[in-house]
DNA sequence: TTGCTTGCAAATGATTTGCACTGCT
DNA sequence: AGCAGTGCAAATCATTTGCAAGCAA
């Protein structure tokens, strides 16, 4: 059982949920991919899963903190393994296509607008749990 | 006629389209509020019009540039004119109550955060058109 | 046994669309 | 007249939910 594997089986066991085999089979195809995947591809991935489970399952995950969900306008939601899981991220996002892909920026860079947003969150009474950066435009296949 | 009302009319014009008084009608609730509304909220801004004629509405107020649309997760997107009508900006965003409200980052963050993006997008081949920063959290009402 | 999980089929609900009608131009 | 815009009702489709059966503790 891999890192991976345990940490997930711990957060779904504080949760009092159990990391069945439909579970761990999403859990893999999450990992296996580079990005966030919509519903439809993951079970491509998954065949024997059912629909009705996955979205099921993926809630749970969600709940747990071990899935993150994606809503961009597309007609699918996508779904990634939470940030604490990969490590931060952003977004690149296809306007034509609706793929999404992963980014990362420098330490510099994230770390003055942490504080920016320390900042304005603060004024706002705001508590903030996370920031997400989206880049919209075209990818390198549709443009 | 005001400045907004006048540029609205222009790109509708350049894309074959009226500026009808329910386009209007939209184009002043958008402007009233001070950040992204739903389709509801919408609706009782202006309650002679149509649910479907909204819909229809925004979408081709969007097509011409003049609104955007946001999704968040949240049952229902949001609507807001377009950043170059209203200034750049980026969203708060209540992961309770699902409300959206607008702030600002100082012209520094946002000038090396371009950067970041430019060598970044360049690297992928990534036509890069807007960027995006949302903030989940709870809102002051909600914390 | 008890209760979490699952798969199937049916329901939900935001958004879209067909169609007939109204109103610019 | 000719065609864009509108409202109503019906359709669409991702996602959710009810329910009966399966399975782990």
């Amino acid at each position: 059982m891999t890192d991976l594997h345990r940490q997930v089986d711990e957060r779904l066991r504080a949760r009092d949920q159990r990391y069945t085999e439909s579970r761990r089979q999403i859990v893999d195809a999450l990992a296996a991919n580079s990005g966030p995947v919509t519903l439809p591809t993951l079970l491509a991935s998954a065949p024997s899963l059912a629909q009705s489970s996955a979205y099921r399952n993926l809630s749970v995950l969600e709940e747990a903190g071990i899935v993150r969900r994606l809503v961009h306008g597309a007609d699918h939601a996508f779904y990634e393994l939470a940030e604490d899981l990969t490590g931060h991220h952003h977004h690149l996002v296809c306007e034509r296509c609706g793929s999404v892909q992963d980014f990362t920026l420098g330490a510099r860079v994230e770390q003055s607008l942490d504080e920016a947003i320390d900042d304005l969150v603060r004024a706002k009474g705001f508590a903030a749990r996370h920031h997400a950066i989206d880049i919209f435009g075209l990818c390198a296949d549709c443009s």
